[in-house]
Order: C-alpha cells, then structure tokens, then sequence
DNA sequence: GCTTGACCCTCCCCTTACTGGAGACCCTAG
DNA sequence: CTAGGGTCTCCAGTAAGGGGAGGGTCAAGC
C-alpha cells in the first residue's frame, strides 16, 4: 500500500490532483483509513492512472474518460471512440491553422501599409427586412441621391426605418454605372409601393469592418477588407453591404463623426 | 445612443458578453442612465469592439487585450504584439499536431494489433540515487542473480532502498551477453563498497508504460512502448530502465500480481 | 390612462481541471 | 518528547462568460 505521496511521486502526478481524481471519481484510492482519512494506493492502479493521462493528452475530458473507464472497454471500442476525437482534432487542427493564417494576413498587412491597418471581424447576420430602390447610377458617390426617393415614398412607414444601408450589386468594382440598391433596414415589415421594394435578405456569413469617420477614407477600409478576404481563402458571395450606423443630416462626404459598417458575404470555395 | 440590445444586434455580441465586458473594464459603455442603470452605447464603440474581436480571435486573453487597448497603441507596438503571439501559435500548432499523431500511431496500432496496445505515457523523472551493479549477463531473464549480491554489499543500507530497478546498456537488443546493471532506488544516499556503486542517475524525459503481471508478457509491453516512440519521431537517448514496483519473494517469472515500469528515455533528434 | 410584453438591471450559481492556502491532525526519526 | 514533514478537509480562485431568479422600466396598443 502507497501512501498518496509515494504514488504521487511514482506517477509524476501532484498529490492535489490525485485528490482530485478521488473525490470525483475518476481513480479511487484503494483504501481510505477509516482512523485518519489516510488514502493508500496500490501499485497495480499505475496502469489505471496511465490509461488516463493518455487518454487525457488525447484530448478526452475527465468525464468522458470516467465513463470510458468504469465501462471495462474493448478494443473495438477504445478504437471507435479514438476515431472520433481523430475527426475532433483534426477539426481543431484546421481552426489552429487558419487562426495563425489571419494572424500571418495582418502582421503582413501591418507590415506593407505601415498602419494598423482595419479590424476585420467574421460574423453571421441574420435575415433583415429592407425598403430600397436599385437603379444604376453614375458614381458610388452618389447614391445619396436614392434616399430621399425612399423616404418621399415610404412616407409615414418611415418610422419603422433603423438605418441607411446601401448594397452594390456589381460583382467586380466599377467606376460608372454602378449597380446600386439603396434603403433602410426594417424593424419590421412595411407594405411597399411608389417604386419602392420591400424584401428580406437572407441569413448570411459575412466578413465586415467598422469605418469611423470621412467617407473620402472609405477605400481604405475596402482595402483591408478585401484583402483579408483573399488572404483567408474566401471568395465574395454577394452583394457587398454599406451600413450607414451613424449620420446626420445634411449628409457631408467628410464628416468625422459617422460610423460606417462594410459587409462583404464570403464562403469557403470547395 | 443605443440601448445594449441594439448594439448587440449590431454586433452580433450576446448583452451577457457586453454587460461583462463593461464590468470588466475592456470596454465601457458610453453612458450610465444615473435613474435605471441603463447602459448606453454609442455606435462609434463598434470599431473598438471589432478591434476586441479581432484580437480574441488572434488568441489573446481579454486581460492582454485590455491592456492593448488603454494604451492607445502604435502600429509598430501592435506588430510586437502580433508578432508575440504568433510564435505562440506557431507552438499550439505543433503541440496540436503532436496530439493528432499520437492519436494516429494509437489507432493503427490497436488496429493492426487487434488489442488495446499500452498506455504510454512522457514524463519527466528527477535526478535519483542507485545502489547497483554492472555485469554482463547471459540473457534478460537471469537479472534477478545480481539482487542477491547488492542486497548482501549493502547489509544494513538496505532499509534506504525502496524498490528494485534494472538499466540495459545495450544500444541495441541483445539476446545473449547483455550489459545489465541491476539494483535498488535509494531514498537518500548511503556508502558503496564491497562491489556495489552508488550514483545519481540523471534527470530525464521519458516515454513509460506500465506492465502488470507475468514477465512472460512483457515483449509485448516492449513492443508498444517502443513503436510509439519510433512513430512519434523520438529517439532513445540511454539506457532502459525497468522498474520493479510489486514484486514478491520468491521471485517468479509468472507472478500475474507484479507491476513493472518501463522508461525509455527519448528525445527528440533536431 | 392602463396594461402588456419586451427589455433592462443586479445577484448568484455553474462550467473545467485543477492550484493555493489555512487550520488541524498524524506519523516517524532522532 | 519534540520537530519536521506528510496528510486531511474546506474555502477561494482561475477564463470567459451562460443560465436563471427576482425585480424595475419602457413603449405601444387599447
């Protein structure tokens, strides 16, 4: 019989965790002195507390290994629960990767632009109600020319309007004769009419950043942004979004308090 | 100003998230309703919760991140940072990718060898005194000869040794003329003479798996323990020991309530 | 003006796999 | 017989929030 010590010394395991181990389970001492409390160990659980750090450098939870173990397994069985923490951590593997991918991404963008460079976030936008008209108009400058038409025929509905969002159709950047579609995110559903559209949009996964300030620095952002798209191993999937948070009015092309969210939906080519 | 639900909308961050973050200090609202303790935001704090985002997503902790953040940090400090952190990554990554392999050589070797193969398990063992002797042996299984002569050379000392333990020499297997040195662990130093040494066996890592029962079975012991270390990518890196941690008197050869320890230390080649 | 449902608040407990410490008891060697 | 080290239980804390209770607040519809 060891005393909880020498098996700690043994096995390399603290004597915290030993306790630990006991108390929940996971590897009963083989007696407990009824007089002190004292926990004795036998030699034989060595290999007991070796199946489980295995285990447990495999990945498994604690709990997952109790019942792995109080189950007296076999080998086909070990070898199906293997198989899959196998497809768990390649998973993880892949996720590490691509986490040091976007991490290489921007330290070169750091490094190129000599800026911070902007803060690009991934995130899944849900399904959105919007009243908009889509006209091709001269220069992407100008779309704020869209929104009063909105807003004369939208008339009372106005008051279930968030925000102004734009959407730019064209699936390449163009100069001219950009293909716009311009509007305002519902808080709910309005009847539409007077050449205004109501329709959702749909669930989407998009890669978005946040724009403070002048509109005239927006193609930066669009930079950033897109690069972080190709650099990722993502493809642009749709209409790219302008979020127009905070505004005021009389719109001005440099003012330094609006907040502007770019959208760009992206999937993973096969 | 925006309500926390808004901008949790907006962001696509639960109002838990948010409300923790305020109490935490990583990002204040902007405004505290004195009357109801309303939390107010602004939009223009979007930017500085994707930089949290983003930063999170990197694989800092929101502790560094706070710091990061009310430092109002250059883009030369940020590289640094970044810079830090993936070399950590880098390290996660191969740690991972470790895991994976030593989940593969598990699973091809249950499945080639259709049993539940052995728990090996890497640890590092302290430095250690012995009191043994070095001869060479006909054959493996005629170690216990030697125990007799060190328990008689040490006469009294032997209540310093805790248990006995045998180092092979040979780089390779050997069948016949094998360099075996046999002896006891000691739990503090005593003298040698009368053909026993005493030294200190160095610290070192590791690969060890535990056997129970008969010595008739430990080639397979063997078997497992010195795949895993080949399909690892480690090397041996001295002499295997074997420790005898229940034993009996008489020894005998297929006593199925031993335990034995085999270290293999490895390390791996640069 | 009233009600109702959605929204917001604080406070507490829960998660994993332990670690650290306090206070008390116990064992063994000299 | 004492000193030290070993062991016990219990409590608190970790990172990053999630879940829920209990209670106050706001806005819209009637």
């Amino acid at each position: 019989m060891l005393k909880i010590g020498d098996f700690s010394a043994l096995s390399q395991i603290s004597v915290k965790t030993l306790r630990y181990y006991d108390e929940t389970g996971l590897l009963r001492s083989a007696h407990i002195d009824p007089e002190n409390g004292y926990r004795y160990y036998l030699a034989g659980q060595l290999s007991d507390l070796h199946r489980i750090l295995a285990l447990k450098d495999f990945g498994f939870s604690l709990e997952q290994i109790a019942q792995a173990m109080q189950a007296g397994i076999t080998a086909e069985q070990m070898r199906g629960m293997l198989l899959l923490r196998q497809a768990e951590q390649r998973k993880r593997l892949e996720d590490e990767t691509d986490r040091l991918n976007r991490l290489n991404s921007r330290i070169r963008l750091i490094e190129q632009e000599g800026r911070m460079a902007y803060d690009v976030v991934l995130k899944s936008v849900p399904k959105q109600w919007i009243a908009s008209v889509r006209e091709t108009i001269p220069a992407y400058n100008t779309v704020g020319n869209l929104y009063g038409k909105v807003s004369a025929a939208l008339g009372p509905s106005m008051s279930a309007c968030q925000f102004g969002v734009a959407l730019w159709h064209d699936p390449e950047f163009k100069e001219n004769d950009v293909d716009a579609e311009a509007g305002f995110y519902l808080k709910q559903k309005v009847p539409a009419g007077n050449g205004v559209s109501v329709h959702e949009l749909p669930e989407a996964t998009m890669a978005t950043t946040i724009h403070n300030g002048s509109y005239q620095r927006l193609p930066e952002a669009y930079d950033s942004l897109l690069r972080w798209v190709a650099e990722n191993g993502y493809q642009v999937a749709g209409p790219i979004r302008e979020l127009y948070l905070k505004i005021s009015m009389p719109v001005r092309q440099d003012d330094e308090s609006y907040v502007t969210e770019i959208q760009v939906p992206v999937s993973k080519p096969a």
